[in-house]
This record gives C-alpha cells, sequence and structure tokens, in this order.
DNA sequence: GGACGTGGGAGACGGATGAGCAACAAGAAC
DNA sequence: GTTCTTGTTGCTCATCCGTCTCCCACGTCC
C-alpha cells in the first residue's frame, strides 16, 4: 500500500541518487543514460517506499493530465448512460486514463452545458467525450472545440466534430427480417413520435425491406404513439384491431413492445404463435424478462463508449486526425438478439 | 469561451499589477489589501480574457484538489449504480466539486480493487466514495483509509468506516403495513435466496410486522427463490398454489413481483382484484410499466449518494469527523410507492 | 516614527527535461 | 611509452509548469 507522503525526492535520498536519474529511470527515458544497476536499485527502492507520482504535478509539467472528460446526459434515466460510461471508463483504463464525469440534463440550457464543459477544461482534461441519452441531432457548447471532442450517440447540428452513432437501419432491417424470415407477409410497425434520426431511419428501413422482400412497404400497417409501455399498448391495440391484422409486429423500442404484449394478451393473442414480436434496445431489465423472452436488437451503447475513448485518445496521442473522421459520423452496427418472440405464423 | 493559454501571469499584465494581486483579487483572500478599483480593474480584465485558474496549479499548490473519487461496481448492469453517481454528482457540483469515476466488478478481486483505490490516489483525490451494486457486506482495500472515505449501500466487513445505507427493515414495514392496511389477513412473502443483509431484515420485518398486526408472522407463508423474475414466478407459483393462498403478496425486488404477475395470470387471478403485490427497489422499467403499475418500496440511491458526498465533502473540509460517524451506518429511509396493485382483498 | 493603506518578491508544491560536467577508455600523435 | 584528443558512459544542475502565500517595501498622514 502505498504512501502518498513519498515523494520522487525521497526515493532520489533513499536510493542515493539525483531525482533526475530516478525520473529518468521510473518513465524510462529513451535517452538516459543509466547503469543496469542503479536502474534497479531505483526501481527496488521506489517499490519498497511504495511512490506513486504525484499526476497532478506530472500534469502541470507535461501539460498532459490523462483524464478524459466525459458530459453525459440524465445518467440514470436510462441505463444506456451506464453502458457508455463503462464502454468508455474500459477503454480509459486499458490505455492509463481516468473518466471525469459531469451528468447535465437532456433539457439544460446551452449555458449551462458550456459551463459543465468548462469546468472539465480547467481541470485541463486532455479531450471530452460528449454523450447524448438518444440518438439525436445536439447544438454543442462552442468551447467543446478547444480540446479534442467524440460525440458519443448522436450529431451535432453543423456537425463537425467527430461522432459514433448506432446503425439505425441495419438494426431496423435485421429486425423486420427476422420477421420475413419466419415466414410472415403481414408486418407492422410501431413507431415513436418524437421527431430524431432513430424514427425516421427505422420507418423508412421497415418500408424498404418489405419492398425488397416483395412486399408493398407503402402500404405496411404503421401506428404511432408516444415511446413508452402506454403508448406501445395503445397503437398495439390499433393495429391488431384493423381488419386483416398483422402477425409480425416491428417495435419502435423494448418499452412499446412491452405494451404490445399486454395488448396482444388482453386480444386473446399468443406471443410467438398468434403474434411475433421483436423491440428494439434490447433493455435488459424489459427484453430479457418478458414472457417469452422478447427478440429485439441491441443497441451498441458500451461499443460506442469504447469506439469514442479510443479514439479521442488517439487523436490526444497524434495518432489520429479527428478532424478527418468529422466529416460522416461513424456507424455502429445493432446485432439482432434472437429469443423467444418470434415464430413462424399461423396458417 | 474561455482560452485555456491564458495564465494568471497574462492577466497581471493586462491589469498593470502583480500576479499576487490577481491572485489576492480573485481568490478573495481575507487579509489582501487590495483598493476597490484595483480589484475592479484586476476583474474585469479577467473577465475579458477569459481566465479561469489552472485547476492542476492550484491542486498542487494548495493540496486539495476539488475532486472526489467514485469506485462504482458495475455501472452498466443496474440502474441503480446510475441513481447513486447522479446523487454524488449533483451533490459535488453543488459544492464546486467534481466526480473523477472508476469502475469495478463485484466480483473484482481484492488487488484488483486496491489498484483502482490507488489510481485514485496517485490523483490525489480528497475523498473517496465507494459504492457497491447492492447492500451487502464488502471486504475493503486497505488503502481506502488513506482518504476521508464513505461506503455506499453496503458495510464495511470489520467496519471502521462510515457507511450510509437503505432502511431495509423501515421499507419491508411499509410495504407490509400498506397490505395490511388494505384489510389483506392473509399475506405472504416471496425471498431472495442470497445471504445478504436485505434477505435476512426484510424477512425479520416482515414477521414482526404480521406480528405485531395480531397474526402470526412466524407461520405466514414464505417462499424463497433466485432474484430474479424466473426466482419470482416459480416462488409465486408454490406459495399461489397452497391451500389457503394468501390475498396479499410482498416480493423482495420488483423482478421477482413480475414474475409473480405472471403467475399470477396463469392461475387467473387478476390484480389486484384477486391478489394484491408489492414489491421492492422501485425499478423504474418495471414498477411503473407493469399493468398495473407495481406497488413497491423506492431504494434511496440518489439520496445515499447525494448523502455519502455531503458528509464526504464536510469530512474534507474538516466540518465533520468521519471516524465518528464510523461506528453504525447511517441509514436512509425507503419510501412506499404507492401504485395500483394493492386493494382490498376480495370477501 | 508608528500606523495605515497598497501592493510586490520570492519561494514552494512535485516532477520533467535540455544542457552540462566528471570520469574513464580507446585511439592518435610524438 | 607518454601525452593529447575524442567519445562514451553515468549522472546532476538549473529551470519550468501555474498558482498560492508568507513576508517585506513603499508612500503618506498624523
Amino acid at each position: 500500500m502505498s504512501n502518498k507522503n513519498i515523494g520522487i525526492k525521497d526515493v532520489a535520498v533513499a536510493a542515493g541518487v539525483s531525482v533526475t536519474t530516478v525520473s529518468h529511470v521510473l518513465n524510462e527515458v529513451s535517452y538516459a543514460r543509466v547503469s543496469p544497476e542503479t536502474r534497479d536499485k531505483v526501481r527496488t527502492i521506489a517499490g519498497q517506499l511504495g511512490y506513486g507520482p504525484n499526476r497532478l504535478a506530472q500534469a502541470l509539467r507535461t501539460q498532459r493530465t490523462g483524464m478524459l472528460g466525459l458530459v453525459s446526459e440524465d445518467i440514470a434515466t436510462t441505463p444506456h448512460a451506464g453502458r457508455i460510461i463503462l464502454g468508455a471508463e474500459e477503454a480509459a483504463k486499458a490505455r492509463g486514463y481516468n473518466l471525469m464525469i459531469i451528468n447535465t440534463s437532456g433539457s439544460a440550457s446551452l449555458e449551462s452545458r458550456q459551463a459543465d464543459v468548462e469546468a472539465l477544461l480547467e481541470r485541463r482534461v486532455d479531450g471530452i467525450l460528449y454523450a447524448t441519452m438518444y440518438h439525436r441531432n445536439v447544438e454543442l457548447p462552442a468551447n467543446l472545440g478547444s480540446v479534442p471532442s467524440v460525440l458519443v450517440d448522436s450529431v451535432a447540428i453543423g456537425g463537425n466534430i467527430t461522432a459514433v452513432v448506432p446503425d439505425e437501419e441495419g438494426g431496423a432491417r435485421a429486425a423486420v427480417g427476422a420477421l420475413l424470415e419466419a415466414g410472415h407477409t403481414r408486418v407492422g410497425f410501431i413507431n415513436n413520435t418524437d421527431d430524431v434520426p432513430a424514427t425516421r431511419q427505422r420507418l423508412q428501413a421497415f418500408r424498404s425491406t418489405l419492398t425488397e422482400a416483395g412486399l408493398d412497404g407503402g402500404a405496411a400497417p404503421i401506428e404511432s404513439d408516444v415511446s413508452e409501455v402506454q403508448g406501445g399498448y395503445e397503437a398495439a391495440r390499433r393495429i391488431l384491431g384493423r381488419e386483416d391484422p398483422p402477425t409480425g409486429l416491428f417495435c419502435y423500442n423494448d418499452r412499446m413492445a412491452m405494451g404490445a404484449y399486454r395488448a396482444a394478451a388482453e386480444l386473446g393473442l399468443t406471443i410467438p404463435a398468434d403474434l411475433s414480436v421483436v423491440g428494439f434496445d434490447d433493455q435488459g431489465l424489459i427484453a430479457a424478462n418478458l414472457h417469452p423472452g422478447l427478440t429485439t436488437v441491441a443497441l451498441p451503447h458500451y461499443e460506442m463508449g469504447a469506439w469514442a475513448t479510443e479514439h479521442l485518445i488517439d487523436a490526444v496521442e497524434g495518432k489520429t486526425d479527428l478532424t478527418l473522421m468529422a466529416l460522416h459520423p461513424t456507424i455502429l452496427s445493432c446485432p439482432l438478439v434472437r429469443r423467444d418472440s418470434v415464430t413462424a405464423p399461423r396458417l
């Protein structure tokens, strides 16, 4: 266990060498000429004393803190933020960086978010990760530009900042594909009413996947509602109440799918025998716990956090030029997670 | 927007005073004697230049970083961690502190966790919050003691560290009380099989609340299983399959309650008309989204995070002596959240 | 010549780093 | 064989990073 009152000076004295030499040895400075014996001695003594460098002093001198700022929206509201944080934290730890986290509200004013970034800058973080709660276009505080930054799960309005987002379209195609593959020809979509990229892209992918399969995507049943359980329930009631109702349902997210489960139960429909359902998000608490388990599409939050961190660190260390990547957001795939809510339709 | 290349020296030059004076003014040093005019000038210039102090240099000099370390178990696995983080972050921000977060695994070795703490210590955090995923007894890395520390949602084995935990007993009493109040006399408990404080304390509270109400707590129906949806389902099947089954069910957590919902549905029992259910945890995604909404007991994760941070900062600033509080863990109440799963039993 | 009223100088915090210096060996010049 | 040159090895000195803070300096007015 290290004693934090030990400085490099103490190691130097104990080893009978200068501070410079200790620094050279411990940092393995390439041009330093120190005999193997001295190196050993320094290292041994440093170990015995439990010396660890004062990262503050180090940072002050080297202009590198080894800290990354992460401003995340609504950390506690969704489990998504947790996965982003985890991905970022593990990637950072693997490369010797640490994360400084600031929470902000999705509805916070630009000034407030600017103040958050400012706090990070005062601490001289090497770079900043800016994570939003869901995939959308966001207006960023201007001071974000003063250090390398990466956007997670959103694209900047006027976008000239490197961003990483989920492959909404590919995910939706996989979801619809799972239903088609099982033999469904009457496939419906329960969509969200918010005007966000996910809504538009999933809808478009839904339509074109059907069309490409020889069905009429333009005429497929679609109901929209607020993207919560209740909205899903109501939209499902509507869509299942149509004449010639769909036998396969693609839901905007797992919460809406949960509502669809209830609607189906009330209508005497068994899942998956009478109705196959596919969700989106793979929210652990819902998807795996519904009965039957919900087949859904996973959002790559962990991966986005990790990807963003990796590339941010590359930029900090001069191994990458972020401005080159800023032209188009990077898209990470959304894998289908198969459970038990999809099967062949009744004849 | 502040330019981070501006130092106190630049402000001094621009204002035509010494660095000392700028420091005096900006920090409002009590014993400093500076004329109001000079003060104004310094402040104005600092504002114009967008000066912000370099917190690293400040910290190096004052031996205070204004950073708190938070090591949290399994950030992404449960939403609980998010709430703790949020509580801590907001409390910290309110007092000018920032949070440095490290994730660890609940099953991580003592060495690995010690390394995590070490990383925080090297960064000279002023104090450390150590948060576990659920209420349990935990063996702590020894180096935790080198700075003020507070344990969140757990108690140290050999406990001489200030800790804050939920009031399991009070929560369970409130849950059972809600059922009794509605008129139930046959009340059952679906418990967890893990040997953690929550399991024991909720069981004990369940029994004594019944006994105090004139019922036979010792003979009340209890079934235990793993604390997941499936376990809850199976335990509920067992308990509802008994002769003279309970009309009111207290479940160890919301996930088990979710399983009980399914068991009830399969048995043709309507909630709450035929069966009243109370959960524990108030997991947003489950409790509010089940149908009918689940009456449950909320765990004070946000509050624990905030409480711990408040008191940690007090200790760091010398306003509190943590060792005095270390004798007994602080207990935060678990409020009952009433929804629609409890009503009077059928006659 | 004290007592203000104003303000500045010079470390110190802990570590990184370019320049410099002593000691010694090998080769060159005589 | 001795002395001088040149190079290498091994390590140290002096600074600097940006801020705080103790202590001192100066002018002025009684």
